[in-house]
DNA sequence: AATGAATGAGGGTTCATTCAT
DNA sequence: GATGAATGAACCCTCATTCAT
């Protein structure tokens, strides 16, 4: 009584696209890594072609890949504005951010160049959850109010993912970045 | 009697290779640009072979470029470093930082991805005297001293870095970063 | 006690080899259609390892959709052979060739192509017939007798073909076709 | 005294350039011949990319080499057209045609499928001259005027096209054409 | 010595066929 | 036995490098 008879067909080919997806997210979250379709088919264990056609071009690929590994982010940002006050969220969020980029971070790339419909979708995500605490953290008086809320996302956005992107990774670099970014938010005054 | 005959057939070489480094460096400016051997040739009104030739590689000729870009930050670095103090050339040199990284927005992408020689050498100029401004300031009473100087020269570049990279450029977001960092580094107690 | 339980499970077989075929002419039909195997198998509501497994390979699966579609044209030329003459029988014949070959367009570009079996067979047979009524029509004196029935059959066939080929499809050129060269074959003197 | 200083740095260029369209016009001509880029590329003892770079694409290529072949033909009707009478030029001009297209096979194919601008002016072309033929005829009392003038351009061009596909190629029926069309277009009454 | 052109390697994609379910 | 998926071969194209002019 358990959704029995739809997916009838399809158990290697769910198990085969599950691990071309890992592949170009393990791809994606080695620093160098060549991300053509052929690399990522190898680490997969598949045909050149197969992955291909598992998703119906490349781009499609990256997207799928790229927003599996910022699905979860966005979704514990969320979360994280629900359990507690704006700016817990925030820094809790941060350092969480940082670490995910750190750990994933060919991502950082293809967020920046590429235009691909599910991890733009999820980006937008992302932003509005920042904003959302910024501007809950304003109201509950953490953070200084006269630099706009978009910008500061984009600042503490931007800058995690260039932290992210040291070589090599620096958890003093991560600690200095929440520290440094949030104290100089403090209220003015 | 000294130098015969020598100098006289490389007029033009050299005449070219500074044909071929501004080509590229211009190039290197716009955000979008094609960076194939081939547009730079056309840019600089040469031959593709000739600025092969000139490099030996494209590598090297990117890492010329780069260096042509990257020097006189440094050099500019140095000077504030002995005009001012050190708190002051800091704040004034990160202001200029992102004007410049933003004016010659593909040098980033370089700086990240290749190895390069010379680049290699000049970023580590640059670092260190980012590195003297910390510590200057640091004596100066200027900023806080419980963060490693070069953990806060990395955050320093790396979040210029990626405030240059924003798109659209915004210089609303070059303001923010320079307060909220200076104001986050500012001195304990 | 004869045939025991052999065919009973080539039902199936012989259905799904059917709706493979008919979907081939369908698609055969059509001026634009993609006449790869899958967008046969999709018509077909089969999967595509079906319809290649029901015939052995694509060439076989178009070579017997050929025929499919020109069978009847072939057994249509033998009735009007023997049921009136052969001259009316020729008129008679060409028009509906014509329109034939205009309502399956793609059929022309297999029977120039390839070398299929069957369908030389069937088009063997369709010259066979034509050539029939040339040479009935000369015993009745109703054509000219100054170019050789092969030849008259020849040129009859690939004009019609070229014929059909117009786009866009005219009546007016299919008219035009049938008066200009059934006049043309009038006979001499 | 004669264009001396222009054309300077292409002599193996052009000759490429010519070797390329010489191979693809070749190949053009044998009936059932691939045509790849590779495979002109061989039979012109060139590179692959290099035939590509010539020309800018497969489609300009095939523009080029198709419109090389086709355009002496064009430029002999329009000299026809101005050597002698229409009626006169019609019949020289179809036997041409003929032999034209007999000898250069695939050439018709290309004609039919692809767009491509040169070719599809120089079709145009050919349409134009074969239609004043027509009127002109027409005009001398040649031809019959029961149907329209652009009809049987249609049915002069797309039947000789397919009288040259003829396999094999027969003088025999290039005679007939010319001599069934050229009657059964004689005036009426 | 400079250069336009040639090229070989490599990229993504499509498709007829084969295989495992 | 039917099938969705896998695949290897083939196609067109781009580009850094090399060569002949």
């Amino acid at each position: 009584m358990s959704t029995p008879a739809e997916p009838k067909r399809r158990a290697d080919a769910v198990r085969n696209r599950r691990l071309a997806l890992d592949a170009a997210m393990a791809l994606l979250a080695e620093p160098g890594a060549t991300l053509t379709v052929e690399a990522i088919a190898r680490q997969a264990g598949l045909g050149a072609a197969t992955v291909v056609r598992a998703f119906g071009g490349k781009d499609a690929l990256l997207d799928a890949a790229v927003s599996g590994l910022l699905e979860p982010v966005v979704r514990r940002a969320r979360d994280l504005l629900a359990e507690t006050t704006a700016y817990q969220a925030l820094q809790t969020f941060l350092g969480e951010l940082i670490a995910f980029q750190t750990a994933h971070h060919a991502v950082n790339d293809q967020l920046d160049g590429l235009e691909l419909p599910a991890t733009t979708a999820l980006r937008a995500g992302l932003v509005a959850a920042v904003e959302e605490m910024i501007e809950g953290a304003r109201r509950e008086g953490a953070i200084r109010t006269d630099i706009a809320p978009a910008v500061v996302t984009t600042l503490l956005g931007r800058t995690a993912l260039a932290v992210a992107r040291a070589q090599p990774p620096s958890q003093a670099l991560a600690d200095a970045y929440l520290t440094v970014l949030l104290d100089g938010l403090r209220p003015t005054g």
